[in-house]
RNA sequence: CGCGGGGUGGAGCAGCCCGGUAGCUCGUCAGGCUCAUAACCUGAAGGUCCUAGGUUCAAAUCCUAGCCCCGCAA
């Protein structure tokens, strides 16, 4: 058969297994690469690539960033390059109509969870906050809506007790990819035919805010066990020391920010955010119900530290109140 | 010049504002105690205090320049 012509659209990390794995591919041409334009990133504010320019670059396809994917202009190129098919991936830009429409066989998607549950921005990281035991990828013919597009295929994976949102995303980005390969053939020949959503069950999952990394000690261990994966790496979970109140300092502190990234839950209690217990073995921190044992962490401008070393630069004591 | 924190024996930090003996917790090594130990006691080794200038009788500390690291800006 001759190779289906496809336009990549995609700028994450998460797109990147997707498109390396349709590049290999024989049954595809990867025709061009749209991504969003370098944005300044970093501490100086570099201006940096995309995870997906960086690899459609090493890969040798053209790459286009336009500023706004719904521009005539940028539409009417695309309509040029005869797509058979338009494959989105994490583009980060709502796309109009005139693109959804455009080539042959439509724009398909891959999103990483169950539809209709888990629509939206952050999927992978609602999912384990949410405590959900399983998720997955599903491959969608787009629609207008916000992930509202009739469903091609799905597959699933667990949510290990191990998991957080980096090797969720790892793993989903795999399974993405290997799914879109292997749906792709299947919807041209007709094998597969686009299903409706389910109307009911249907979830959003809205960006995740810095704030949202805030720990709320007042729920149970369970949940913020679960809320701190899912915002592992970003944006962290966090809490704050109280403003050390040394006699003879006499400047204005304020509260420390302590970045929290690696706990168990343990069974003991006491107050919400109260210290309970502080040495080698672990922090432990009273939550609404149970504990939690803190077993890495870091201070405001200091580096990510096991419990150990935390404590032998920096004497947290039991007592203290974690905000 | 986007904002902020930092560079001090092997690890993590204090000391800097207000210049004058290199300090803390841990690790390492030796010895002791113990049936025994990751516990406890005693002792020891280990440092260009990021670099280069400057001020000073004297600089980890004050000044200037540079290098490197980190947090935030989705």
């Amino acid at each position: 058969m001759i190779p289906l012509r496809i336009i990549f659209m995609g700028t994450a990390e998460l797109s990147c297994a997707s498109l390396e794995k349709l590049y290999r591919s024989a049954h595809f041409q990867v025709i061009a690469v749209v991504t969003q334009p370098d944005k300044p990133k970093g501490r100086d504010l570099k201006l940096q690539p995309s995870p997906v320019k960086i690899l459609a670059e090493k890969l040798n396809l053209p790459v286009w960033q336009p500023f706004k994917a719904r521009e005539d202009t940028f539409i009417a190129q695309l309509r040029d390059l005869k797509p058979d098919l338009i494959v989105v991936i994490a583009y980060g830009q709502i796309l109009p109509p005139a693109i959804l429409d455009l080539p042959p066989f439509g724009c398909l998607n891959v999103h990483t969870s169950l539809l209709p549950k888990y629509r939206g921005a952050a999927p992978i990281q609602w999912a384990i906050a949410d405590g959900e035991p399983e998720t997955g990828v599903t491959i969608m013919k787009m629609d207008a809506g916000l992930d509202t597009g009739p469903i091609l295929s799905i597959r699933r994976t667990s949510i290990l007790p191990a998991d957080d949102s980096q090797s969720l995303h790892d793993r989903l980005a795999q399974l993405g990819a290997e799914l879109l390969t292997e749906t792709i053939p299947d919807y041209v020949t007709g094998k597969i035919l686009p299903q409706p959503q389910p109307v009911t069950g249907s979830t959003y999952a809205a960006k995740i805010k810095k704030e949202d990394g805030h720990i709320n000690w007042q729920l149970p261990a369970q949940k913020i066990w679960g809320r701190l994966r899912a915002f592992t790496p970003w944006p962290g979970a966090f809490t704050f020391l109280p403003a050390p109140s040394e006699p003879g300092r006499t400047d204005a502190s304020k509260p420390q920010l302590l970045k929290i990234w690696k706990v168990e839950i343990v069974e003991k209690s006491g107050q919400p955010g109260e210290v309970l217990m502080a040495d080698k073995n672990g922090i432990v921190v009273g939550c609404g119900e149970s504990a939690l044992r803190i077993l890495e962490l870091q201070r405001e401008g200091g580096k990510r530290l096991g419990v150990e070393q935390f404590l032998a630069g920096f004497p947290l004591k039991a007592g203290t109140h974690l905000g």
